[in-house]
DNA sequence: TCTGGGGTCCTAGGACCC
DNA sequence: TCTGGGGTCCTAGGACCC
């Protein structure tokens, strides 16, 4: 008899305005905005009244506050939201441990869970006789303990259950076979799929393909001739809904970055402007400082350093060097970012600029700790629970 | 509506080695 | 003197996600 898949996408709503009401009830049932207020800022996250606005997430504060001027606009704050996450994933990984609901890692059962973000995770629910009840008794404990509510998609792939949970947020427990998921998103447009964006979106809809049902009438060779062997296949495979990953309970990060887009414009242009151009080295050097720190704190160390510019007029390049050894030496890592700015230093104004650290050598050992136990090092930890601590604070956007 | 900051993954192309 | 093909490492750009 073959093993049915129970895989659950959990899905916390509205997670950051969430946090910010849970601090300060007074918040709740208003339209609250989470998101910068300088002139380029963007919404972060919107509550649901919010929402009913039209103020979405990655749109502009400005309009944000154009359709709904009475938003009550809350800076970000990153502690509040990691150690909020930290709360609620912890939760869910000691109850599945606690069911059975485990794979094995180096150092004992990981829960058979992944973190995709602050805010969501994937559960395969393994070995256990009736999943749908546990997964509703886990979400009632996580609002009652946390205040954070959970959607839930719950069908045989991961791609499924993503889909299923933003069907009917908030509060969401939709349950789908992949047959009633094909029947059920089959007049969807493409756009609700994961991995398929705008880019995508309107080469397919060129093509004639802008519903779930539209692409499962393409020919699969055809799919293959505009996206590639890897693209096309995947892109055949989402129109039967048959796209399955496995879970990767433990994953590495690959680079740490720090990034600043300006309020306004900065002239890097030496000669022109000799301040902004002195301003401009300054940052590049705080910020191959932050993110060398991070990379120390996290016990990484990392071979390619890169610098990140976009120009007023929207181009963005990067550039890279990777270096003959790891470093984790904030100097080593800030000589290299500034030499790569001072070669490649635009003569235009510039709107953006960043700095990355990546090519860990970590391979030896995931970076996982206990869940809740200490924030950092790659085995830091209580020995509890483990869990995976893989994307450390991921903005929602 | 002028577009954040943190990431991941994929592709193309060049250098270099065998 | 001209020319092979595969593999690896690296850079750069871009799509995409939260």
């Amino acid at each position: 008899m073959a093993v049915r898949r129970v895989i659950a996408h959990l899905d916390a709503d509205a997670f950051y305005a969430t946090c910010h009401e849970l601090r300060d009830p007074s918040l709740k049932g208003r339209p609250v905005v989470v998101g910068g207020s300088g002139p380029r800022s963007i919404v972060t996250t919107a509550s649901y009244p919010a929402r009913r606005f039209g103020v979405g997430s990655a749109m502009p504060m400005s309009r944000a506050l154009r359709l709904c001027p009475e938003a009550v606009v809350i800076a970000p704050d990153r502690e509040l939201y990691t150690s909020t996450s930290q709360r609620v994933w912890t939760l869910v990984a000691e109850a599945m441990l606690a069911a059975g609901a485990v794979c094995d890692g180096e150092e004992g059962p990981i829960a058979h869970l992944e973190q995709a973000g602050i805010d969501e995770a994937y559960a395969e629910l393994v070995r256990l006789e009736k999943p749908l009840a546990f997964l509703r008794g886990l979400i009632a404990d996580v609002r009652e303990q946390t205040g954070i509510q959970l959607s839930a998609g719950v069908s045989p792939s991961r791609l499924i259950s993503k889909i299923s949970s933003d069907l009917e947020k908030p509060a969401a427990f939709v349950v789908l076979s992949r047959e009633q998921a094909l029947e059920r998103l089959a007049g969807r447009p493409l756009s609700i799929v994961p991995g398929i964006g705008p880019k995508a979106a309107e080469t397919l809809a060129g093509l004639g393909f802008r519903t779930l049902s539209d692409l499962a009438r393409a020919e699969p060779a055809a799919l293959l001739e505009h996206f590639g062997e890897s693209r096309g296949t995947w892109l055949a495979q989402v129109a039967d809904l048959s796209v399955d990953v496995p879970l990767q309970p433990v994953r590495l990060r690959k680079s740490i970055s720090s990034e600043n887009t300006f309020e306004q414009d900065v002239d890097a242009d030496a000669a022109r402007d000799p301040e902004a151009a002195a301003r401009l080295r300054e940052q590049i050097e705080q910020m191959a400082l932050e993110v060398a720190q991070g990379a120390v704190r996290r016990g990484f160390r990392g071979r390619n350093v890169a610098i990140k510019v976009r120009t007023a007029a929207w181009r963005t390049y990067t550039r890279a060097t990777t270096l003959p050894q790891y470093t984790d030496e904030p100097a080593r890592v800030v000589a290299e970012a500034l030499r790569l700015w001072d070669e490649h230093r635009p003569d235009e104004p510039v709107r953006l600029i960043g700095v990355r650290l990546g090519s860990f050598e970590h391979v030896e050992r995931a970076e996982r700790g206990a869940a809740g136990g200490a924030q950092d090092g790659p085995d830091g930890g209580t020995g509890g629970v483990r869990q995976l601590r893989l994307v450390l604070d991921p903005a929602e956007g």
